[in-house]
DNA sequence: TAGCCGCTTCGCGCGGCGACGAAGCCGGCG
DNA sequence: CGCCGGCTTCGTCGCCGCGCGAAGCGGCTA
């Protein structure tokens, strides 16, 4: 924990509409310019440069100049945790209201990298009944059958053990219930979005910042995934 | 998920200092009158109960009058959590910077009404490894050994189930693991500290929002508790 | 009933911060 | 080489929200 003063100034880094929504279209995982969200946050090009360099300068985002654009994305997985909990936070303190999206949000979704909603947590359940995780330093190892298992799906083990947390839980705020987080839960969303198991809904407006994340399970991932959701 | 308006509005409640030590000092589990806060966030009464009531307006904290006084809590166990989570990323976001009290914060500390830092998560190892909790619907049941044992221990099993959840994790930003929370794990704390295997540590100042969270081990609790953090 | 005390409401002043328009910088492309 | 376009910097305006002092309300005590 922290002096409240720190704790303040960061919290006031999430304080501002704009800032928000900016985070929020981040929390889908990809970079997006400084123009793109702009737009999204439904502000000009110089009072978005600002809320970015906030941003920046507070540690919550990181920049990758390519060119004349300018890549933005959230700078951990750790700033992703806690802005889903403050989201979730948020929406049972004024529970009564309903927000857009509210059931394909709760069913399926990005968290930063990994799935989330009831399917993430349907996952993560299925790996832990199929005997695929153990508990390890840290959070999960994978056993022999989970490495065979997860191989059969096309997952890249060798790209999940880069990541500097290989498996570990994200509390997902809409079933209360823990998620895969770390690098095996990003290879396992990347390898259902590369097979078409898992797709993106775009959100009827593009300057919506949480339709980015909406996830839907088609008919061919329904049946690949049948065994770890059952 | 909310819109980005619900989410900056609540964030807007913790980005003010005074606001921030208020909550902080809350953490702490207790019930603070309003003066007392008001001293803790170093400002006059009428600021302080302009803050109190955004609090209270905003979900964060009920009020419950008595006398002339008027007692704060926070409003729930997830707003506790949701404040642990930020404090930590505030912590890790501007980490060079060390915080006051940061070894006996990390070592032993009180999360709202249950115990966290490296005495938390080595509680919640041991329970698992003695196998007196079971997963169950929502979080963790207690096996037959587990409620055998935790009587041994003069832990009041039914006040606990009384609770809203009755155990589940919360992850500790710390120790970047879980701990015990619900109905159990505020009955775990309460049996520690009414039975002095804990003891809370006063801090030097009595304005300092976080002293009042720091908790020690005794040799008496250090004797009672070695079978479950072997 | 009188007085104290905790807390709230009111009114005012001030500081901080966000938004925009205009102008400048720089990379890419024709 | 010169234009276009994305992004930043600068200057200005305007608003929101905090803080205090003074005053008002209500409960507790004697």
């Amino acid at each position: 924990m922290t002096t409240p003063a720190a704790f303040a100034s960061l919290a006031a880094l999430l304080a501002e509409p704009p800032r928000a929504a900016m985070l929020q279209a981040l929390l889908a995982g990809e970079a997006l310019t400084a123009g793109e969200l702009a737009r999204i946050a439904g502000i000009g090009a110089p009072a978005a440069s600002a809320h970015l360099a906030k941003l920046v300068e507070g540690g919550l985002v990181t920049v990758h100049p390519q060119g004349r654009h300018r890549y933005h994305r959230l700078a951990s997985e750790e700033v992703a945790a806690a802005l889903e909990t403050l989201g979730g936070l948020a929406a049972s303190v004024q529970a009564p209201r309903r927000w857009p999206h509210g059931e394909s949000f709760r069913a399926a979704r990005l968290c930063y990298d990994h799935l989330a909603g009831r399917l993430g947590v349907a996952l993560h359940r299925g790996l832990l009944r199929e005997g695929w995780l153990s508990p390890a330093e840290g959070g999960w190892g994978v056993t022999e059958a989970g490495a065979a298992g997860l191989g059969r799906l096309g997952l890249d083990l060798a790209a999940a053990r880069g990541a500097r947390r290989f498996a570990c839980d994200c509390m997902d705020w809409s079933e209360r219930r823990p998620h895969l987080a770390g690098g095996l839960g990003r290879e396992l969303a990347a390898c259902c979005l590369r097979r078409h198991w898992l797709v993106r809904l775009p959100g009827e407006s593009a300057a919506d910042p949480l339709a980015r994340r909406r996830l839907k399970l088609t008919p061919e991932g329904e049946r690949q995934l049948a065994g770890l959701m059952a």
